[in-house]
Formats: structure tokens, C-alpha cells, sequence
DNA sequence: AACAGGGGCAACCGCTTGCCG
DNA sequence: TCGGCAAGCGGTTGCCCCTGT
């Protein structure tokens, strides 16, 4: 069968011939392409108006980038995947030079194939069941894994769910706050899935204005502003399990750090991304984070953006997210950064969204709330 | 050398979205 | 508001090539 649109005349199908690649490219680099469906008549194809928009998007454009991908090309996929799920579109625009098609296939061929040998489940980025049941009681890791990811948090753990974002744009974009490691405490390594230290622009962190607390325990500091109340703040240590508030219930401070054991849920808010980490029967992963060495070659920047809704340096949340239904914390400012390099980014929807995290009445999701504008 | 199997990639299919009359 | 059309997008298919036997 063939496209609707090009069914009332015969066309030619499968692979593309080198001259019918250059009738393309020449028609397109002189006219452009203002309606594709007259393309193919005017540069004198016998194919689809819609065959020929495939063929210049994913193969003929000029600024294509072709070959094998990089390192950092490989991270920005898995990073902006575990966002965005299966919108190869979105995950294509941080990638200049690449297309959906190629993201898409190399995801397929390659990537997925990497989480699932690293026990981690492709669409979910958590730890597939079995590796996450034999963390969770202790037997630890696959002993065919040698990813230091899967290795035991130190403060007492679960596996690691990694995400990073590494975004300069966004990271100079948001007001955010640091909060510095203790001189004592050196903060644990954060790798991602493929076992590489994950890293982030220094330069756009040096720029980052350091968080005021002077935390004592090398705990995670999320600090919540009461939008309709200018000046009510509170924060929670998740890591320490203690809190402090002046206006607010931070029930959710109590819930994650003591009642769920070791579990912290941090924000980074260098690039608005929430890292979770909860060990958990319910929900599996621990997020370790840690700002960490300047890396040659910085990945392309994300161009994420907040959207309506959300204000630069706060994350939108709702009241009976973050603290359990107790206080009024529309707006929240949180910060959890390690490392005097930069902040490390690690969240995990799935988890948070099983957390309650960003379970509010209405029918938005995590995704929804974490609005990016590719 | 021949064959089978698997992987990678280009292209296709069909659904969704957006625009316009 | 509705219908038609074109473009966008994600999933799937199928071909080609490489590798192992």
C-alpha cells in the first residue's frame, strides 16, 4: 500500500539512486522545499512527495553529521531518553547534525542493548526487576556488572537509577542555589549508565551562585518558598533526615529520610532536574550525586527551557507534594548540589511519580510537570 | 567457498498534529 | 466548527553487509 498521498500516481520505491539523489539535492538547494508534495513533480521523481522529505531530512541535508556517534552524543541520548521517553524528535534536537531516524536506530541497535546488559530497563532507566530485587535484598549487583553505578551508595544504598543532564544554558539560565560539600565528607561519585563519571560545565557552574546554607552533615538541602508568602522558606536535609521550616510541614523531609531508610530525593536546580534517591522496597534506585570534573568536550547544550508555569530557579510544585498535604508550597526552591565543580542532575520520574511526588489531584503527570521546550 | 544469522540502517507505514479555507 | 491537506513523528519493515561456522 502506498502513502495517501501519493497514491493516484506511480511511484518508485526502496533505496534511492545516486542520481536521484542529486535531482534532489539540486531542486531542493534552489527552490527549497515550500510544499513538498510538488517536490518530486518539479524536480522530476517518480516518487512521493513524502518519500523525498524522508529522504532530504535524514540523509541529503547539508548539516548532516553522519558516522558513528560520540561518547557525549551516546550520554545526551540517554540523558534527554530518560526525560522524554521515545520522542526521537525532541531527543534529535539536542543533537545537531543528527536526525530522529538516526537517534532512533542507534537507540534501537545500540543503547538499549548497553541498559539491558547493565540490568537496566530501557524505557524506565530503573533497574530491570531481577537486578532490582537482588539489590534490594542484598545480594548485590549482577557480579557480571562492573559498573561502579550499580555498586552500593555508601550511606547505605539501593542501585542507582544515574540521569544526568549537562546543561550549561540551562545551568546559567536558573538562579539556582549550591549547597557546598562538608571538607569532611567527599561526595560520592555519580556515573551514568554506560559507567562514565558523569560531568558538568564548570564554567557554567563557576557562574552559579553558591547556596547560602552551610550545611553540616553533607546531606542534601532542599530548601521550599512559599510563593504566596514571600520570606516563609523551609528546608530538609533529606540525607540527615533533619529539617527546619518556618512556615511550612515538611512531612516529606521525615517520610523520605527516616521512614523510607536511606532515602533522599534532591533537585538540581542547575538544570531544574529532580535526582531521587530511595531505597525502597517500593521504589528501587538510589541516585548518588556529585558535581565532578570539568570534561573536555562539553556535550551540546540541552536549550531546555522552562515553560509556562514555572519560574527560573523554582520548580513548580503542589502543596501536597512535597509535604505530604501539609503545608503550602506552590513554588519550591530546591537545590541539592555537591561539589564545588558544578551540581550533579539525576531524577527519576517513575519514582518520583510512585513517590507521590508530583502526584497532585489533577490529571498532570511528571512528564507535565517537567515542561521542556525542545 | 558457501551459507546462515544478526546487526545496522534506510525507507515505509500509519497515526497525529497543525494549518487553512 | 468542520473537513481536507500537508507535514511531523514514532514504530516497523526489509535490505544489505558483516561475521561466524
Amino acid at each position: 500500500m502506498g502513502h495517501h498521498c501519493c497514491s493516484k500516481q506511480k511511484v518508485k520505491r526502496g533505496l534511492w539512486s545516486p542520481e536521484e539523489d542529486e535531482k534532489l539535492v539540486k531542486y531542493i538547494t534552489a527552490h527549497g522545499h515550500s510544499c513538498w508534495s510538488a517536490v518530486p513533480k518539479h524536480a522530476g521523481l517518480q516518487r512521493c512527495g513524502k518519500s523525498c522529505r524522508l529522504r532530504w531530512i535524514n540523509y541529503l541535508r547539508p548539516d548532516l553529521k553522519r558516522g558513528t556517534f560520540s561518547e557525549q552524543e551516546e550520554r545526551t541520548i540517554i540523558d534527554v531518553h530518560r526525560i522524554l521517553g521515545n520522542r526521537w524528535a525532541q531527543i534529535a534536537k539536542h543533537l545537531p547534525g543528527r536526525t530522529d531516524n538516526e537517534v532512533k536506530n542507534f537507540w534501537n541497535s545500540c543503547i538499549k542493548k548497553k541498559l539491558i546488559a547493565q540490568g537496566l530497563d530501557p524505557k524506565t532507566h530503573n533497574l530491570l526487576r531481577a537486578a532490582s530485587r537482588s539489590l534490594l535484598h542484598g545480594n548485590g549487583p549482577n557480579p557480571s556488572n562492573t559498573n561502579p553505578a550499580h555498586q552500593f551508595h555508601p550511606n547505605g544504598g539501593g542501585a542507582t537509577t544515574p540521569f544526568t543532564i549537562s546543561s550549561p544554558t540551562k545551568s546559567a539560565a536558573y538562579d539556582s542555589v549550591m549547597a557546598p560539600p562538608p571538607p569532611e565528607m567527599a561526595p560520592p561519585p555519580m556515573y551514568d549508565v554506560v559507567g562514565n563519571l558523569m560531568g558538568h560545565d564548570q564554567a557554567a557552574a563557576a557562574a552559579i551562585p553558591r547556596y547560602p546554607y552551610a550545611d553540616s552533615g553533607g546531606g542534601v538541602l532542599m530548601s521550599f518558598r512559599d510563593q504566596n508568602a514571600a520570606g516563609l522558606q523551609a528546608s530538609v536535609d533529606f540525607m540527615n533526615g533533619s529539617s527546619s521550616s518556618s512556615s511550612m510541614d515538611h512531612a516529606a523531609g521525615n517520610a523520605f529520610s527516616q521512614g523510607m531508610g536511606a532515602a533522599a530525593a534532591f533537585m538540581d536546580v542547575t538544570a531544574g532536574m529532580w535526582a531521587t534517591a530511595v531505597d525502597s522496597g517500593m521504589c528501587a534506585g538510589i541516585e548518588v550525586a556529585q558535581a565532578q570534573q570539568q570534561q573536555q568536550q562539553q556535550p551540546p547544550p540541552l536549550q531546555l527551557q522552562p515553560q509556562a508555569g514555572m519560574v527560573q530557579g523554582e520548580v513548580v510544585g503542589r502543596p501536597a507534594v512535597m509535604n505530604g498535604g501539609g503545608a503550602a508550597a506552590d513554588m519550591m526552591d530546591v537545590s541539592s548540589v555537591y561539589g564545588p565543580g558544578g551540581g550533579a542532575t539525576a531524577f527519576d520520574l517513575e519514582l518520583m511519580e510512585s513517590c507521590g511526588l508530583f502526584c497532585g489531584g489533577g490529571a498532570a503527570n511528571a512528564m507535565e510537570q517537567l515542561q521542556w521546550d525542545c
